[in-house]
DNA sequence: AACTATTTATAAAC
DNA sequence: TGTTTATAAATAGTT
């Protein structure tokens, strides 16, 4: 850029090449840092040179998190040539899990609003009020069914009782005998009558 | 780089800051190509935007075949720190995770389709929990967007003090009544005025 | 690597 | 967002 005009072209004379490879690495690297703290963005760069060295910059955490980030940001474009990465990695499996938890997050939010990104403060306000609903409502929900379960457990209390004292009504006629049978009341059922309420 | 020194430091002014984001990714996508092609190197660049956009640019194939790249070089490099926790509950966190799936699908039918009936106390915790999170969300980009906005007003409001005050000091001069207008600290600012401060 | 003459990038203004 | 302009920064060629 200077002491002449650049052509966009290899420079074919290798010492030139190394030079300005040297300098204009410095001057992309240099950069790349500043419009990572200029404007608040991450960036993730490597170089390799011609002969395969690598020079790299992160400018949040390390590059590896930069690429995961990168590679969750970039999916759905991908193929899935998988035949071997279902084998071999259960790793990947939960990965491909969570975007899908957060596929199925953004279809929700789709479907209320239209995407976060772009939304305004009243839309955003909208959409919380909504959600707060929701949850209202999910709230409600969960307690009809509880409620429901408590009546349904009463009921199978009572018919134990029942039986319950059916049955000691039975012994103390066959035998005579009033002590051995606790009072229902206070009676801790069997085991496995127990286990046959918490299956129903 | 022109017009006033750059300060390397965030840039405070969310519309300069903007700005400057798309001239210096411009700037820095095109120095990497040239790069590339002057010096015949292979890079690998991508900036995320700070709400999270991406930018990227692979001189050669894809950026997916620079990142393998990428990680062949870098091998042994990585102390990889979750060892122990991955392997083990690996099978336990994708039953978990397909579950948390189910859920959410079940969820969204939940929602649109008003088909109540079919999901569980523990779904229906599930799903609570996810829409708690997205409040949460919906809440912090909320501050976001009203920080910035303040921020915008605060700007605005030193900008019409100026003028307030420079009016002010020019009626003083011509008129030499220093009476009717009132101070610029604690002014009311006209109705027309305010209007056009909430419309910008 | 250090030095400049230039080119290039870009901050500010519109 | 696009264009213009004055200026800072990068750098090609030279030493």
């Amino acid at each position: 850029m200077a002491r002449g005009k650049v052509q966009l072209k290899r420079i074919e004379n290798p010492v030139h090449r190394q030079v300005t490879f040297c300098k204009r690495r410095a001057g992309l690297l240099k950069k790349a840092k500043e419009l990572s703290v200029l404007c608040d963005a991450e960036i993730g760069l490597f170089i390799f040179s011609a002969h395969g060295k690598l020079y790299e910059l992160a400018t949040k955490g390390t590059m590896q998190g930069l690429i995961e980030r990168y590679m969750e940001s970039n999916r759905g474009a991908q193929p899935e040539p998988d035949i071997e990465t279902q084998p071999l990695d259960a790793k990947e499996e939960i990965k491909l899990l969570k975007q899908e938890v957060e596929i199925l997050q953004k279809g929700l939010r789709y479907m209320f609003g239209g995407g976060v990104g772009t939304m305004t403060l009243d839309e955003l306000d909208v959409l919380e009020k909504h959600l707060e609903i929701w949850i209202c409502n999910i709230r409600s929900t969960k307690m009809n069914i509880m409620y429901e379960e408590i009546q349904l457990l009463r009921n199978k209390e009572g018919i134990l009782k029942a039986a319950n004292k059916y049955l000691q009504d039975k012994i103390e006629e066959n035998t005579g005998m009033t002590d051995f049978a606790p009072n229902t009341t206070n009676f801790a059922y069997p085991l496995t009558i127990q286990n046959e309420i918490f299956q129903l």
